[in-house]
DNA sequence: TATTGTTATACTCTATAACTATA
DNA sequence: TATAGTTATAGAGTATAACAATA
């Protein structure tokens, strides 16, 4: 198969819009956003509770965006917040059975649904996929970034 | 290189977040956002003026969201609402010429864009990226939509 | 009665700025 | 004075529901 790079980025761009489709659906059914999924699987990452200040980093997130999604969570049952031992302007997040249960649950899943659609394909094509993909993250961390758009 | 699908699935992900970021980016030096070009990008595709129901239906929108958009693209002066010759509830909406310059160069730099991310890449890996992408597009169309997260 | 576009309302993601309590 | 988190406000994407004008 002849493939010219403008065929290959469009792909890509394609994919793209697919993927975050398909991770939003599946995250609603089960009462979830994409940014609010992402803070159960940062927390289950890190292992231990967290300050929402670390969890801004995490998350490349404003600390008042931090809030927000913490509200939400905690009211929802995902996680709690609790009182830093001996810093009382902070506040330590952790998941609850709930939270807990659910990134478990995510990960898991991402690693079935990966089997599931990709399985099939032979080691070949994965590893010139990765490769393909690998070079244009290398190339979007470079300083002089090339424009793209839809 | 001995990759695994779960890998590969992974880097899809995190391509899409860094593709997404960059297009934002590029779009916002110019006073656009992904959904408002995406109407110029359509328009363009379309080569005449569109009504706001098929605009809804090309962009898989709610033609309440359409308003929104067509106001402050039309605000800005990228398109032009105009009526309809025969039926006078339909809203035509044409592309000025800045919107038409804005949609031809983003075309432009798409083309560009490729060419600099990936024109160094052998053919084989390309053709190998390709075929997993549409692989991957291939099941997520399928019905039985197996899940999937970040 | 069906269709086009609009007003009204709401939820989510995300940001900046100003403020409170604490260090 | 610096830091952790919050209240206040705002813009963007996106949706549903009710409604007006017209077909």
């Amino acid at each position: 198969m002849q493939v010219d790079s403008i065929t290959a980025l469009d792909r890509a761009f394609e994919l793209a819009a697919r993927l975050g489709e398909l991770m939003q659906a599946t995250l609603t059914e089960r009462g979830l956003t994409p940014a609010r999924a992402e803070v159960l699987l940062v927390l289950r990452l890190h292992g231990r509770p967290m300050l929402q200040r670390e969890l801004s980093h995490s998350l490349r997130c404003t600390p008042r965006h931090v809030t927000a999604l913490i509200d939400v969570l905690e009211s929802g049952g995902w996680v709690a917040r609790g009182r830093h031992p001996t810093d009382r302007r902070a506040t330590l997040v952790a998941l609850t059975d709930q939270g807990s249960g659910a990134a478990e649950r995510m990960d898991t899943e991402r690693r079935a649904a990966a089997h599931s659609l990709l399985g099939d394909l032979p080691a070949t094509a994965l590893a010139g996929f990765v490769i393909v993909v690998d070079h244009l993250l290398g190339q979007l961390d470079a300083p002089h970034l090339p424009p793209a758009e839809a």
